[in-house]
DNA sequence: CGTAAAGTAAACACCT
DNA sequence: GAGGTGTTTACTTTAC
């Protein structure tokens, strides 16, 4: 009866959740695209020099479209409401939007917005400005391409000569930054388009079929500025070539993909591919040589495989491709790998809808009074046909745009199958349950724990880990490699944003599976208890059997053992699970959880450099705290008690006796009523079976 | 469709 | 007695 009503909470919720998507989101797919293209202009005014220009720009525009507005209220009397009620006409605007991607600014998006309706001489207006623009863009372009070039050559000169002078260093560097920050942005663009790209495959957007991409691609570039790019790229990877400098590979890289935007497309592209299914949009891709392909490819670069967590080295392309093929079949674990990174991906759009509503709150701040500053509290909902507009108020305010606020039906991206690429999965509402993690026991979860760390922590995404698994990692990442249950509570809120709440729930599944995971074992001190790990025995994935015995039996003689010598089961143990194991275990959950962390910046993306050293700093963080104070934020113990109870008296006789941690200490202090123990310790193999 | 695993809820016992 | 902890059981959901 207490399930029904448990059952009731859930369907509730989902029937919340499902209630909740309907009316807006037309309205907000509309924004979407708007947003979304006329902002990406702003995004590239990022850097410093850049900014000044197209915010006069910007400003110039956005004066001029107002004035036009003004007009064309005299004439037509068409009286231009601050845009509160819903009406979702925001197809004219869209498809303006889809035509004039490029340089329309912010202020333009938000008349465009406002106004929601253009009159053909606005949009004749408009179209001029874009032109004029374009033209303004093309000259940056230009200013761009020799700020290139110049860095280029002071960075040769630099290599050869060794020394420069002062200022051109100065120079060097700023250029360096403003190319680096430029860089940042463009990507984070690139991972947003990529997402609006699949997204456009994704949702039906009454007439409008093509892909946001398409003319995003093709619209906002000239061919002129194309062909320019082109002969840029193309000199420079000429150099690269030439050069075969890696140092100034990595520089010449930065240079070219930061550059300017028209290589969005050549950038996009690239990554589409890796889905095997997006690629061919642009045609000038396909002029590419097949050398320049094949060095784009973004899951190769400088002889390394860039998959996440590989980085196998590959002599060229073709080895590459081999490796690709075998390393990175199409199984469960690519699959998954996959799947993190597509939720890598969400936490970018993430921020770079944050960033964007930023730019635009500081723009509207510093240049137009908009009425609606916020018009889209979720700008980039790119994820989300069955996005939860209504939530966006309960939810924390960054709260993903696929993040469903009822924890009872977790939005989670869905493991089987193949597909799991497909954007759909990620819509799939309910509480799914991912084991991957435990069928490819450690690698997946810790490394994908690790990768993810941040983006956990922010989104109340449900981890797709069993709590097995992250009961294990919380134990793991302890400097002791053992936690009490309240500091396993406290890892379970402090790294995963969906452990905020409905916490009666999720303790009570912590406390089952330490209870019921052999993996689990319970160890006691005179300050209290601890849990450690079994990691060999986590690996088996064994339950406790059912209606055996328990592990642990306080009201039995066993119970009495321990009260007159509360240390023996801590000595039982650490016998074998941490003891020896310990430095072993310690330096494993290090390279688990580092390995692929530290190496999250190749993970073919070098956008996600930020997210790396974001966790990075997150994981050096955590270490720091961890090693100066216990394992935990809890009060639950002290250092001291950390660092007790560890009673190394003798390593254990045999490293590989993974069978019997127990069976030392049972055989020889085991009473009659303590059978079970024994079973359970001395015959695994039964026991497994059942 | 059957089964195993995982998740959820609850009952119960012990301890502080 | 309340609340935390630990164990066990029953049931549902999901994946295979």
């Amino acid at each position: 009866m207490m399930q029904e009503s448990g059952t009731e909470t859930k369907s509730n919720g989902s029937a919340i959740q499902n209630g909740a998507s309907g009316g807006n989101h037309l309205l907000e797919c509309s924004l979407r695209e708007v947003r979304s293209n006329g902002e990406t202009p702003s995004v590239e005014i990022g850097a410093a020099d850049l900014a000044h220009l197209q915010q006069q720009q910007a400003l110039q525009v956005a004066r001029q479209l107002l004035l036009q507005q003004q007009q064309q209220q005299q004439v037509s009397g068409l009286k231009s409401p601050k845009r509160n009620d819903k009406q979702p006409a925001l197809q004219v605007p869209v498809s303006v939007a889809m035509m004039t991607p490029q340089v329309i600014t912010p202020q333009q998006m938000q008349q465009i917005l406002q106004q929601q309706v253009l009159t053909p001489q606005q949009l004749q207006v408009l179209l001029q400005q874009q032109q004029a623009l374009m033209l303004q863009q093309q000259q940056l372009q230009e200013f761009y391409k020799k700020q290139q070039e110049q860095l280029q050559l002071q960075l040769l000169q630099q290599q050869h000569a060794g020394k420069q002078p002062k200022e051109q260093q100065q120079v060097a560097t700023q250029q360096l930054a403003f190319q680096q920050q430029l860089l940042q942005m463009q990507q984070l663009q690139q991972q947003h388009l990529l997402s609006l790209q699949r997204q456009g495959l994704l949702t039906i957007q009454p007439g409008q079929p093509t892909l946001p991409l398409q003319p995003l691609a093709q619209g906002m570039i000239p061919t002129e500025l194309q062909q320019l790019w082109k002969e840029v790229t193309s000199s420079h990877t000429a150099e690269e070539a030439a050069s075969n400098n890696h140092s100034s590979l990595d520089l010449s890289t930065t240079c070219v993909s930061s550059s300017a935007p028209s290589k969005t497309s050549l950038i996009i592209n690239p990554h589409a591919s890796t889905n095997g299914q997006l690629s061919v949009h642009t045609p000038k891709r396909e002029s590419l040589s097949h050398e320049e392909h094949s060095h784009s490819h973004p899951l190769y670069g400088h002889g390394v495989c860039k998959w996440p967590g590989c980085e196998a080295v590959c002599e060229d392309f073709q080895s590459f491709l081999k490796h690709l093929n075998s390393e990175h079949a199409l199984d469960d674990r690519s699959t998954a790998q996959c799947r993190v990174q597509m939720q890598v991906v969400q936490q970018l759009e993430l921020q770079l809808a944050k960033d964007k509503e930023r730019l635009q709150a500081m723009m509207t701040h510093l240049h137009v009074k908009s009425t609606e500053p916020k018009a889209t509290p979720q700008p980039l909902n790119l994820v989300s046909s069955v996005t939860l507009s209504k939530t966006a108020s309960e939810a924390s305010p960054q709260s993903l745009p696929h993040t469903p606020t009822t924890p009872t039906a977790p939005i989670t991206p869905v493991t089987q199958g193949p597909s799991v690429i497909t954007t759909t999965s990620m819509h799939n509402v309910g509480p799914i349950r991912r084991r991957y993690s435990d069928k490819y026991n450690v690698p997946i979860s810790s490394a994908d724990i690790a990768q993810n760390q941040e983006f956990y922590k922010n989104a109340e995404v449900r981890p797709p880990f069993t709590y097995a698994s992250l009961i294990r990692q919380a134990i793991l990442e302890s400097p002791e490699k053992q936690l009490t249950l309240n500091e396993i509570y406290n890892w379970f809120t402090r790294m995963f944003a969906y452990f905020r709440r409905n916490a009666a729930t999720w303790k009570g599944a912590i406390r089952t599976n330490l209870s019921l995971h052999k993996c689990f074992i319970r160890v006691e001190d005179e300050f209290g208890s601890f849990w450690t790990v079994d990691d060999e025995e986590f690996k088996r994935g064994r339950h406790i059997q059912r209606g055996r015995p328990r592990k642990y039996c306080p009201d039995e003689n066993f119970g009495e053992l321990v009260a007159h010598n509360p240390s023996l089961i801590k000595n039982i143990q650490t016998s074998h699970t941490y003891c020896t194991p310990l430095n072993a275990a310690l330096q494993a959950s290090m390279a688990e959880n580092s390995i692929p962390l530290y190496t999250t910046a190749s993970m073919g993306n070098p956008t996600l450099g930020n997210l790396a050293s974001a966790m990075r700093e997150e994981l050096n963080g955590a270490m720091e705290h961890t090693n100066s104070n216990g394992s935990d934020s809890s009060p639950g113990r002290s250092p001291m008690q950390a660092m007790h109870p560890v009673h190394v008296k003798e390593e254990p006789l045999d490293p590989d006796e993974n069978e019997g941690p127990l069976s030392l200490v049972t055989t020889a202090n085991h009473s009659p009523d303590f059978d079970h123990d024994r079973d359970y310790e001395d015959e695994p193999v039964n026991e497994d079976i059942e």
